[in-house]
DNA sequence: CCTGTATTGACATCATTTCCACATTTATAT
DNA sequence: ATATAAATGTGGAAATGATGTCAATACAGG
């Protein structure tokens, strides 16, 4: 799967490199918003978006975190003036390519590899995003924040002495936003996990020392890293 | 996109139906279970198929119920040994087509036009799962039960002289399934709704009488048809 | 170095949801 | 027709999670 993802951006790359510049953006930059109408697919060449929603009530839900080289393909592609269901805002300070949309399905459509390894990414992006899902409807607000932890080790992980450091800066609302749950609930969970010195927090970086135990307690299925991650 | 279903359907249907028997299950039938290497995938003609994960205390989640005229797609396709990830089960009386998957990975490979439906249907499945699973997480008990109603109509809803007839039959028990909720709370929001004239419940079938009501207890944003469904 | 802002930590209160216990009704099978 | 199982209805205690408030830190910019 590792290999079909990375010939999708490769194959997208090879194709769109020389056409279009890259462009940078600045964290919290908005890409789009939901009802908007689909212009570009973008192909995250460096740095975090997030995708997510608002509810009407102001609280928000973070669906997801792309990162690294990676595509933002989230419409229904070939539809006739499709648009977006959330929102996408950059996370962190971003580079990317703009794909014109029409541009996109074209190469898509008269690419029969590319094709192939799109629907092999979109069927593998559709567990993933309802397996995630799951862990946050079937696990409780603290089920939730540990499978996000998890995920996190997944697509952020850097082993370092003592665990594992996940290599962003991680508010704790944002961490909350994750699991659609409060920062105070976040808070007290992550102080009872670093007294049991499951987890160590600094400069809003989280280290896990222990990631059996986080995995225990949700009974973690151990997921192809492929199918558990946040993005 | 309602056609791109059908043409993806009948593009299947015309190069399996003369290869494969269409087979009849029992209600109930189970079809795969999590950790199950996928043998075949399977074309529902007739019935309605559940799928979903239960958690280790017992409790269910229904992730979702697949009808009609359906392609039952739940795994990584043109993966090596691909295995699947939550339970398929008949969830009435159906038939089916049973395709071996390298026969279906074959022809996807190999004819284009049904790779592009296959793009764009697979593309409209992973919005609405996200859809879907965002209502549930963002509205709580009661809404993520609106939510379901709501979705019930979609894809089940017969219009009849006092309303929306849901005609499938539904106990209790298995809407709690759907929002992975209780049946004790769902009897009390049913209640509820009951007593406003807003639904009405015989014989296991719902009749939704003032569907504009739950919509708006909700925020509902009138998704199109093919991304607010229970499928 | 000071000041305004964002983040973290802590706690009390309130609302939602689950869990448990049991009664009643409805369907199914003999 | 009767026994049995399945589904529905109800009440109350316990757990979980949200909300609101306030103090203590950390940090960035002038």
């Amino acid at each position: 799967m590792k290999e079909l993802k990375i010939s999708l951006y490769s194959l997208l790359i090879q194709e769109f490199i020389d056409k279009e510049p890259i462009q940078k953006f600045k964290a919290g930059t908005i890409l789009f918003n939901e009802k908007e109408t689909v212009k570009y697919v973008y192909i995250l060449v460096d740095g975090a978006v997030s995708l997510g929603r608002v509810h009407v009530k102001g609280k928000e839900f973070i669906l997801k975190i792309l990162n690294g080289e990676e595509l933002i393909l989230e419409y229904q592609i070939f539809k006739d003036q499709p648009f977006y269901y959330y929102y996408g805002k950059t996370f962190t300070d971003c580079e990317m390519l703009l794909i014109k949309r029409e541009d996109f399905e074209e190469f898509v459509r008269t690419n029969p590899a590319a094709n192939s390894a799109l629907t092999a990414w979109l069927s593998t992006r559709y567990l993933k995003a309802q397996m995630k899902c799951m862990d946050l409807i079937m696990n409780g607000k603290k089920g939730g924040l540990y499978s996000i932890l998890i995920r996190l080790c997944n697509t952020y992980g850097v082993p370092v002495e003592d665990g594992i450091l996940i290599d962003v800066p991680l508010t704790h609302q944002e961490l909350a936003n994750l699991t659609y749950g409060t920062r105070e609930v976040v808070q007290r969970m992550l102080k009872e996990l670093r007294e049991l010195g499951v987890v160590s927090y600094e400069q809003q970086k989280l280290t896990i020392r222990d990631l059996n135990y986080i995995r225990e307690a949700v009974d973690c299925q151990r997921c192809p890293i492929e199918i558990c991650g946040i993005n």
